[in-house]
DNA sequence: GTCTATATTGGGATAGAC
DNA sequence: GTCTATCCCAATATAGAC
């Protein structure tokens, strides 16, 4: 985590808050071990953000922006789309190993408080004019003969499935497949060029 | 649910308590809930299973059997790698259309409370000879020249996330990518052959 | 075995001093 | 703004009657 002096409390909330709620979820946080992380009290955390509820939403909206701001980029068009999948899944498998919680809290979270997720998107996600943009590129590029029929939603969801798997899952991965540490970091590693390989193999033409 | 009258008190304890830890989690789940949903009170669900926890780990030991169950003729011996993974995908995506909570709770619980998933595998997963048996094969099958050198266990994550993700991820599919139930029902539909198609181009050589 | 009533702790939230 | 002390409800768990 970052440097916790010459932090002013509400980053130092923040902070701890994310830490806890991340890795525990919203049932299984606690203000009193946000507030013992932070460094201050119970009563403060109620000063500076009300309700756990109140907190949880700032955390939650961050955390999902957080990982809705690393796909950005493919909503830009100056790249073909097996650029912009290979550009994707090295950086999101990157951004991914760095935030190995991240993913699992932000699905979790929605499943069990979609309303605050809807809350989150709201206003944001409704431009999904940029939604239209990339799938008609996908169809341009399909009728131009570079690209297979395929539904470009399912390829997503695909891609973002594989990339996310081995952290979410790490330790049913460990403990199914027999692996100490240091041979899942060794898989995780091999693991971006296999990801890449399937998903460029089943869109691009040869 | 199964029909709640016939049942003694254990069968229907066991099946609300089932419904509420899937569906919230250990953290969510409240006592008084599942005393209701089984149609007893508090005191009666600690008088068959002594404590909350108590109670978690044997929900959670058959949700994981019942998972780990699914994929027991992957281990089998009667058929080419292909057919299994055609198979697989198949009857894998129909029990979790059937199961929708579960790998979400699978995969939840196992991180937030390895020691029960530890308990729960212990002794059953220890008999990793079945492991090394489909290894096995598909190395000699890459042998034979039939499968591209690609690694098992890289394909096998691959096949199992590509099944889960549209249940665990559902409500931020159908939010990011603007589907109603409908249409989030057609893309399931639709996804069988697209994940076949996927797993089987990434090992089988042509 | 099954219930009602109660003990007990945990944890979110507020009051009020400084 | 920041703390200590306290309130209060929710939730696990137990006692004890039937």
């Amino acid at each position: 985590m970052t440097d916790i002096k010459n932090e002013n409390p509400e980053e130092k909330i923040l902070n701890a808050a994310n830490e806890v709620f991340e890795k525990k979820g919203y049932d299984g946080a606690k203000m009193q071990e946000i507030a013992d992380k932070a460094g201050i009290n119970k009563a403060l955390l109620h000063y500076y953000f009300r309700s756990k509820d109140k907190l949880f939403e700032v955390i939650f909206s961050i955390a999902f922006n957080k990982l809705a701001n690393e796909m950005e980029f493919l909503f830009g068009e100056d790249m073909s789309i097996e650029d912009k999948i290979r550009l994707f899944i090295d950086k999101h498998a990157d951004f991914l190993n760095k935030n190995r919680h991240l993913p699992m809290f932000i699905i979790n979270e929605i499943n069990r408080r979609p309303d605050v997720f809807l809350k989150v998107i709201s206003g944001i996600y409704q431009k999904n004019d940029r939604l239209k943009k990339i799938l008609d590129q996908f169809e341009r590029e399909k009728k131009a003969g570079k690209l297979k029929d395929v539904d470009p939603r399912q390829i997503f969801i695909n891609m973002i499935a594989m990339n996310v798997a081995p952290f979410a899952a790490k330790p049913v991965i460990m403990g199914i497949l027999n692996m100490n540490e240091k041979e899942f970091e060794q898989f995780i590693k091999e693991r971006k060029a296999v990801v890449t390989e399937t998903v460029i193999n089943s869109i691009v033409k040869k």
